[in-house]
This record gives structure tokens, C-alpha cells and sequence, in this order.
RNA sequence: GCCCUGGUAGCUCAGGGGAUAGAGCGACGGCCUCCUAAGCCGUAGGUCGCAGGUUCGAAUCCUGCCCGGGGCACCA
């Protein structure tokens, strides 16, 4: 539908140049926007008011003559100029009612697009090191690195799903050391509890377990205890096997998958880690200080320089990141993704600059990041802290297992990512009208609930005779639902385009609440069988896009509540 | 001090160059002999943090300031 206002104005515009009238600048892009209200028409250009100060002319009267140019179309009703200069398209009710044969037909295709299949992307989100169960934050990771996900591949991308995580450096020490404590016995307030251990309850399942010499499998690893409070390095395998073990549970519980499960230890094994160090190294970008070699990142925007390699022989966090890197590269992804919490942001400059020190042909601004900033939990009014020191824990599994998948998923999606998020327990949890997730969810269930009322009342649906009949649905609800529908697969565009899934959650929001709206002001089930049908038909069309895009949030949608 | 982010209705948040600034919750008042009332309708509620600037037009872009969150290690 833009598109075609799109080449309607430029065509216009075009015969207005070859008229000699108006000279059109070259970089020119004509907006067509979607009204904010009816009284608007459908779409808009704004061309008269750019072009005017060019042409020398008043908006109005330039976009007196851009009308007069204007093709004719079967889909526009009319044209108005408006408000400074504004061209209004008022579609035809057709234009529209021809969407309900369309969404039928595609089904679960409908919105969905294979534009972008040659470029594979790669997304990387969760990646929580191996040292606790999720928390929320990881959570609000999850969704939104997932439901990118899902966007993206309904647009076409080939996606991989990545999760990094570091199953060897100090913290994995730390949790090794605070098993180990736990295992002989000793508890975080006994002065024998090591400095920097976790002192979170769960430990102690991890020893119990890895005392009674448990076997674990997780998703990327399988392994037994051994049983042996002395064996420290056999300790750290073990808790690094259970500890991934919870986390594939809570992932899974999430409807969270992924394709690929990555290890900083594997950089270091492969050789990527030296390797990086050595092309860095040579790409003159380094210098010795202190018996620190340091990269000087200052050349590539950051404000200081950083030690790659510390005083002791080890290196730092961010080498292996930039070695990692450097592979996502070699693999071929073009495009990457990272969602991450905001308080790892410092790590962006640092990638990016060793990226670029390499001079490996890597773009200045790749790869890309989402950042989520911080959830904060209240419960009946009150904060609920989260920290996994101190061992008092608001996890995800909690979350999940207190007010179900599909409400923390759509609560923890639906906010714009850079955005801090309260995370309400008590409305996610509420069976009311309160809650956004329900009522998404009940208009789909409302819509299969008249189809079963269909058969009750031994009436059956003819979808040719429905089809046939839409010039039927012409009431302003009805409008309104049809103009909502032909938004979606723009909605699934632009949240993929700009990595933003919320726009889909605020999309459905509108959408079910446009049908309820419908659901109480008509009758679905009239006497009137082709009206009856072309009403069913619009439902089923209704029902469809909500099924799509509650898909996309990876949100159920039930036949009935 | 520097960097990133946010500041929009009592609360939680959309909108991020366009035409009278939106939704939900909360408050108040209505609607079930009728396809699920987990719904609908109505009323009240705003100096879009403040001040400049750019523009035909600024909640939206730029600059400065104020306030909240995060980050500025030879931690990750």
C-alpha cells in the first residue's frame, strides 16, 4: 500500500518536472507516512512542503498542482490537501477489505518476508558466565536477544543463535573454591570462606551433588563427580557442568534456544587468543609499559589506552573478546548482533578498536549491540534486590515458575530496551484486565470461542461465501481492524530494521484492543449468512495476525482462557 | 571529570521533525435476558525536566544546565 502512494506522488512529481514547473533535487526521498488519525486519510506526503522552498512556492499551491498530477488509482478514494501543506490519500474501502483473502491465504506467512535471506546474521545474548542460576536480568537478555531473533528470521535472515561464556578465569575459580568451601563444611560467615566466593544457597546443592558424585548433562557437556572435596580441578569441571545444566533448564522453561554454545577456554585452546595478540602486535598498535602490553585503543576512539596483557603473563577480559570476534568474522557473519546488559557498554569501544587495530577489513561500527538497561523486581509495592553475593535472589526459574513464560517474556519485551524496566510481579501475575499479556491472548482465545460457538449452534463457516462478501465489512470497526492488519507486516519490518522488538508488543496491544472493541459493538453470529461468513472471515483474519506475532514475542496463543 | 542511557498524565510506559501529545493501570460514573465482563463505554487528569538555538514546523534535532541509572581496573 505505501509503496504504491510512494510511485503515485513520484510519478506526479516527475511529470511536474518534465513540465519544467519544478526541478527535483536528486538526493530526493518522498515520505509517505501513516496518518496518526482518519480524519488524516491513510497516508500522507509531506513532498509539497520540502519541495516548496526549492520551487519558490507556497506548500499548498505546490501541493495543488503535485494533486493534479496525481495518476488515478484504483485503491485511493480521494485526495485532500491539508493543514500546511500535508497531500492526504484517503484509500478505498476495497482497497482494504481485499487484505482479509490475503491474510487467509498466507496464514502463518502473512507478515513475514525472505528479503534478507543472503545475509546471515549472527546473535549473541545471554551468554551469563557458568556461575549461578539466571537472574532477571539475564531474562530481560533472553527475550529480547530471542524475539530479535525471531524478527529477523521473519524477515529472511538465516540466524544463528549464539551464547558466550567463560568457563575458566577467576570467577569460575571463585565458584570452584566457594563448592570447594562448601563441600568441607564451611559457610560464608565462617572466617575460612573464600574472599570473593558466592554465597548464594546454591552452592551447597552443587557440593551436595558433586559429594555424592552425581553425573550431569547439559547442553553442551556431560560429566561425574568425583566426589573428592580435595579435587579442586575436578570441583570446577563439575560446577561448571551443573551450573550450565540449571541454566539450559531455565532457558528451556523460557522457550529460549540456541544453536551454538561458545568457550573462551576454546580461544585460548585454538591458538585465536596468541594469534590475535601477534597480528596486533604487528599492526604497530601496541606498546610495552610497566611489563604490560597494551593496545593503544586511544587511536580508535576510546579515552584511554587498555593493558591487553597484564604484568603476570595473563591477559585481560578483552583480548579473547577480540579474538572471538575476529572468528564471528572468519565465519562469515556480515552482520552481528549483540544483546547485552548496559553495564557492559565499555566493553563496545574496546572490541571495536581492537577490531580495528587489526585492519583485517572490518567495518568501523561492527559489530552491532542492544543493550537492556537494569530490572528492577517489586513485589506488593516493594523492591526486591537482587544479588548473588549476598545469595538473596530473585532467578528466573522463581519468575517463571511464579507467573508463567508467557507473562514474563511479553513484560520483559515489551519496553523499549534502553529503557530501566519495573518488573511488577504482582500485575504479571494478576488473571485480570491489568494485564496486557491476557488481553492479547483473550481475543485470540474470544475469536476461537465464537467458532466453537458456531458449531453449537449448528451453523458451519463457508470461507468462499465469507471471501465473497467482505465489501460487507464496512462499519468503522471494521475499518479499523482492516486498516491495523495491512500495518503489520510494516510493524515486523520496522522492528527488525531497527532492533526493537517492543514496537510488536505495543502493535498487538492495539490490535486486540481494536477487536474487543468490534467483538461488543457487533454480532458475529446474525441470521445473515454472507455477512455472517465475511464477519467470521475478518475474525479468522484477526486471529491469524495475532496467532503471528504472539509467535514472534515466542508467546502462546490459546484457544481458550 | 569523561562516556552511555533515561526524565512525557498520580503510577508504568508508547510516540523520537509534522497537523488537536497517546495507551494501560489507579480515581470517578455507566454496560451482561446478548458469540467468554480476563471485555466494552464515558468523565477527570499534561509548562512533554529547564533554558537557548536550528526549522515553514520541535515532545522529537543541536548546545548548555538540573535530576535518576549504568560505566570509566594490569576484574569480567
Amino acid at each position: 500500500m505505501k509503496q504504491h502512494i510512494n510511485q503515485l506522488v513520484t510519478q506526479a512529481l516527475e511529470r511536474l518536472a518534465a513540465g519544467g514547473s519544478l526541478t527535483l533535487p536528486a538526493d530526493l526521498t518522498v515520505q509517505i507516512e501513516r496518518t496518526r488519525t482518519r480524519e488524516h486519510g491513510d497516508f500522507a506526503s509531506n513532498a509539497a512542503m520540502i519541495l516548496a522552498k526549492p520551487a519558490g512556492m507556497k506548500p499548498r499551491d505546490l501541493a495543488a498542482q503535485i494533486v493534479e498530477q496525481l495518476p488515478t488509482s484504483e485503491q485511493v478514494a480521494r485526495v485532500e490537501i491539508a493543514g500546511p501543506g500535508f497531500i492526504n490519500f484517503f484509500l478505498t474501502p476495497a482497497a482494504y477489505q481485499a487484505l482479509v483473502p490475503l491474510i487467509i491465504e498466507s496464514g502463518a506467512a502473512y507478515g513475514r518476508s525472505d528479503q534478507y535471506r543472503d545475509t546471515p546474521v549472527m546473535v549473541e545474548f545471554v551468554s551469563a558466565n557458568p556461575t549461578g542460576p539466571l537472574h532477571i536480568g539475564h531474562g530481560r537478555g533472553a527475550a529480547v536477544g530471542d524475539c530479535l531473533c525471531r524478527l529477523l528470521a521473519a524477515n529472511g535472515y538465516p540466524v544463528t543463535r549464539e551464547f558466550y561464556y567463560n568457563d575458566a578465569g577467576q570467577q569460575i575459580n571463585n565458584l570452584a573454591l566457594s563448592v570447594q568451601a562448601r563441600a568441607r563444611g564451611v559457610t560464608p560467615d565462617d572466617p575460612d570462606w573464600p574472599a570473593d566466593g558466592y554465597r548464594g544457597e546454591y552452592i551447597s546443592d552443587v557440593a551436595r551433588a558433586y559429594m555424592q558424585g552425581e553425573s550431569v548433562h547439559a547442553e553442551d557437556r556431560d560429566i561425574s563427580a568425583a566426589a573428592d572435596a580435595e579435587d579442586l580441578e575436578a570441583i570446577r569441571a563439575f560446577a561448571v557442568a551443573y551450573l550450565r545444566r540449571e541454566q539450559d533448564a531455565d532457558l528451556k522453561a523460557f522457550a529460549v534456544h540456541f544453536d551454538n554454545y561458545y568457550l573462551e577456554s576454546s580461544l585460548y585452546d585454538d591458538g585465536r587468543v596468541e594469534q590475535t595478540v601477534a597480528q596486533l602486535i604487528a599492526s604497530g598498535h601496541t606498546y610495552e609499559q610497566d611489563d604490560a602490553l597494551w593496545l593503544r585503543t586511544t587511536d580508535f576512539g576510546d579515552d584511554k589506552d587498555r593493558v591487553m596483557r597484564k604484568s603476570d603473563g595473563s591477559y585481560t577480559y578483552f583480548l579473547p573478546d577480540v579474538a572471538y570476534h575476529v572468528y564471528k568474522w572468519q565465519r562469515g557473519f556480515r552482520r552481528v548482533i549483540n544483546e547485552q546488559g548496559a553495564d557492559h557498554h565499555s566493553t563496545i569501544t574496546r572490541v571495536r578498536a581492537g577490531l580495528q587495530a587489526l585492519d583485517i577489513g572490518i567495518p568501523e561500527h561492527w559489530p552491532e549491540y542492544v543493550l537492556h538497561q537494569m530490572v528492577t523486581v517489586m513485589r506488593s509495592g516493594e523492591e526486591v534486590k537482587i544479588s548473588k553475593r549476598a545469595g538473596s535472589y530473585v532467578t528466573l526459574r522463581d519468575l517463571i515458575d511464579e507467573v508463567g513464560c508467557d507473562a514474563t517474556r511479553y513484560f520483559l519485551v515489551a519496553r523499549k530496551s534502553d529503557s530501566q524496566l519495573t518488573f511488577d510481579i504482582d500485575l504479571a501475575k494478576s488473571q485480570s484486565n491489568d494485564n496486557p499479556v491476557y488481553y492479547i491472548q483473550y481475543a485470540h482465545a474470544r475469536i476461537c470461542s465464537v467458532f466453537r460457538q458456531l458449531a453449537e449452534r449448528e451453523l458451519a463457516y463457508d470461507q468462499t461465501r465469507g471471501l465473497a462478501a467482505v465489501e460487507r465489512l464496512d462499519s468503522a470497526e471494521e475499518q479499523t481492524l482492516l486498516v491495523s492488519l495491512s500495518r503489520y507486516p510494516e510493524v515486523i519490518e520496522a522492528a527488525a530494521n531497527t532492533l526493537e522488538p517492543h514496537l510488536l508488543a505495543y502493535y498487538l496491544r492495539d490490535l486486540a484492543g481494536e477487536f474487543h472493541v468490534y467483538y461488543n459493538s457487533q454480532q458475529f453470529l446474525v441470521d445473515d449468512a454472507s455477512l455472517r461468513d465475511a464477519r467470521l472471515s475478518l475474525a479468522s483474519a484477526v486471529r491469524q495476525v495475532l496467532g503471528n506475532g504472539l509467535e514472534l514475542l515466542g508467546v502462546s496463543a490459546p484457544e481458550s482462557m
